[in-house]
DNA sequence: TGTACATCAGTGAACGCGCGTTCACTGATGTAC
DNA sequence: TGTACATCAGTGAACGCGCGTTCACTGATGTAC
């Protein structure tokens, strides 16, 4: 074997797919997994993917989860750059980089953030990401038992504080790519954004 | 020509395609409007759609232009039914209807619904529908003045008031359809649809 | 340490499908005289 | 009222494409003895 070439075994082919079809959907949405095109660009044939995946949902589903995982990250990372602080002022502002991240997330990588709900039919939304970390909602159900522990959330109106802070930040999401705000300025987004979030913190 | 036998000229083929897709975006969303399948289920020679439409892009926008209208028309419908009333009490009503009537379509017609907005990219969003009627943004806008007319939200508030009620409901749809709401029952979904419509009013 | 052999992970070719789109054509319609 | 002809709205066949998936196959690897 001359310099250069690869080994007939690719090693990790699994995961070099996987890699090749979250770029695809990172480019293009879900609908751009493409089993034939993901082989092409890690350099094999078509058909080896199918030693790896028994169909083309499976790779799908796969590169979902990777997306989910990259959504959570970034929640994480902005949480946890405002520090642990308890107080009233930190949890708040804590809740709001949580939605922040979320929206940012979907704006800087709308492809992958709509592979990340294009789960296929048949298999349930995880709340968990496949590698056992907390996903999305549950960071952000975190953040709401943060607000009830510093007082500022009282505990009985704790339950399905979920539903509209996620339902606020997911439905900006879908104005800022696909409705009445796609044409926006980066500011009027940004306007906009701040006052869906003073709703919900008002709201809860 | 014998009876029974469609005449050579079908007299109005441009609707008729435009509704024969507007079926196949009902049952599949947008990727499932091909312009074979919708001649085929005219009846027509698959070609002959191009006498009507330059390109699958052209038959595309005319059915999101009906599925945006077809859920403002329910928007429409449910505001109706609630009576024209200024009260207090009947205008946050009919705010809360014209959320329900949007999650009410999207759950109901998820098909058109998603097809809504998957309005092609080099196009903006509408505001009003093609047929120059108020298109769901609209509808929205004006229960908010309602609100601010009956004295229920002051009029500072008023600006940017359509991001939050929008999105809440939006993005509601989402957690229904493709969230951690999917696999909720008719009870937690109601449940869920409440809270959040508590919130954004309170939030406003 | 060396060798036979089972197993695994790739390859190349092909099947069958459905799509968007274009071409040259024809049947039907309506208008000018 | 009748007829020639332009125009419009269809048809049938074909092009070219890319996809998911399967088949029989081969090269590489590792294990038993």
């Amino acid at each position: 074997m001359t310099a250069g070439d690869r080994p007939y075994h690719h090693g990790n082919l699994r995961q070099a797919l996987v890699d090749a079809a979250v770029e695809l959907a990172r480019e293009g949405g879900p609908d751009a997994i493409v089993v034939r095109e993901a082989s092409r660009r890690v350099g094999v044939s078509h058909n080896a993917a199918y030693r790896h995946f028994p169909d083309r949902g499976a790779l799908l589903e796969a590169v979902c989860d990777e997306c989910m995982s990259a959504l959570a990250l970034l929640m994480e990372d902005r949480i946890a750059a405002l520090g642990t602080s308890r107080s009233k002022r930190a949890v708040v502002l804590r809740l709001r980089a949580t939605g922040q991240a979320y929206v940012e997330f979907a704006l800087a990588e709308p492809g992958w953030f709509r592979t990340a709900f294009a789960v296929p039919p048949d298999r349930h939304y995880r709340l968990v990401t496949r590698d056992g970390r907390p996903g999305p909602y549950q960071i952000l159900a975190a953040q709401l038992d943060g607000l009830v522990t510093a007082g500022v959330l009282p505990a009985e109106r704790r339950p399905l504080a979920e539903i509209p802070a996620w339902a606020g930040v997911h439905g900006f999401a879908g104005l800022a790519l696909d409705g009445p705000l796609r044409d926006a300025s980066a500011q009027e987004r940004e306007a906009g954004l701040t006052r869906l979030l003073d709703n919900i913190e008002r709201g809860l």
